[in-house]
DNA sequence: AAACTACATAATGTCAACATTATTCTGCTG
DNA sequence: CAGCAGAATAATGTTGACATTATGTAGTTT
């Protein structure tokens, strides 16, 4: 037989997820994904039913949404999908631009040489994506590239707040366009960040890390 | 008899406040005057009972507070007031002064004659205070008035984020030292983010009112 | 036909009971 | 006496029922 694997306290960790975060997942997913709209009530019973839980982790999970900013309760009433106004959105992208520099300083003054190297190969990864033209994969890896940003920062609850806002953005369902250049164009401005990490350049980090993100909101504005 | 006071419509507002609300409001006082120590679990059933309701609100009320940072939850465990270390304090000091940096901006691109002549006020009375040695006062005002210059900015997600960072930073029950002079010096920042305002000159203001509450930091470290 | 009332329906608010998991205590074993 | 196994206790997880409030509908009045 094969040899038992040591199941005496390597299980612990597991089974840990209760019901109300299996649906705090699933609700976000939903909203996220723009299944339900912007706007709309989240009936309890539907949703309870649909899931196969009862109402109370339902409940639950949406006042856990509630404080991220994905919905509104209204008491006797239900709660609402957020809907988010122009200007909402671009508030939104503002701050997040100023987390996004926060996070960029701190990077730049205590990133390890793994971190640098794990960066400085998203660069290189994306700049693969963009002569492919693989958008979807260009995507993919700018959301992975700036998340680890973030953990190179140890700011853990900037981090956070940078991640929450990224869902909250998404509420206002526009796809930027992301015409030919501008992919390249975004990623010149990841290599100027992990440049400036990598040189441990504090001012210049935060200032390209902002503006990397203000920029994001030219290109929303442009495509209105 | 005295006129009946139209009981048809104006009802309506009332009663709008759930046990959830109440519960919550409750526990966050709790928390914040330091009632429960950080890193302490808070016991479902007492507190329930103590507040005379059920589980149900008390679990909901967690949640909504769990999103705020003010407390971690543990599945199968409970909940427990976050303790927050020095590190993490100071972080919070950086959000917040980058979104104060925001607001002040915002507030000198858009504050109307009364937002400005609201905020005037408050720098005179806060010196009045001073003068009088009232730091009870002092303290009251400066709150109001930092509130007053966010609701001036219009800016509301950052304002509300504002506000919350206010409630984590004090998970931290460290009282600055006010030293003499220091309330002086505090107003006078203060004096310098108003007339910024008044003149809309976004830059000073944005650059004013972080480095006060940066300052606000080096205090605390001051303290140690 | 418009509007108001009364009733019927459906949803949220709250609670208490039961199920599952952690924790503590006890007693046994070496 | 240290340490472990197992029962007893206590807490959290989850559910279904009941209470209250909001919504929708039919009927009546003017």
């Amino acid at each position: 037989m094969e040899a038992d694997q040591d199941m005496r306290k390597p299980m612990q960790k597991l089974r840990q997820r209760s019901l109300v975060l299996e649906v705090r997942d699933a609700l976000e997913g939903m909203i996220l994904r723009g299944e339900v709209p912007a706007g709309e009530r989240l009936n309890e019973i539907n949703l309870a039913e649909q899931l196969g839980v009862s109402r109370g982790p339902v409940r639950e999970a949406a006042r856990s949404l509630e404080r991220e900013g994905l919905v509104k309760t209204v008491t006797n009433q239900g709660v609402y999908v957020r809907k988010l106004s122009l200007e909402d959105a671009l508030e939104l992208y503002d701050l997040r631009a100023g987390i996004a520099g926060y996070l960029c300083t701190r990077a730049a003054e205590s990133a390890t040489p793994e971190d640098k190297s794990d960066l400085r190969a998203f660069v290189d990864r994306m700049d693969a994506a963009v002569r492919d033209g693989d958008e979807e994969r260009y995507f993919e890896l700018n959301l992975a590239f700036h998340d680890r940003v973030a953990t190179a920062s140890g700011a853990t609850r900037a981090k956070d707040l940078y991640t929450s806002l990224g869902k909250e953005v998404r509420l206002m369902r526009l796809r930027v366009l992301t015409g030919g250049a501008s992919l390249a164009l975004s990623n010149s401005e990841h290599d100027r960040i992990v440049r400036a990490i990598e040189i441990g350049d504090k001012e210049a980090a935060g200032k390209v890390g902002a503006q990397h993100h203000i920029n994001g909101k030219l290109r929303l504005l442009e495509t209105l």
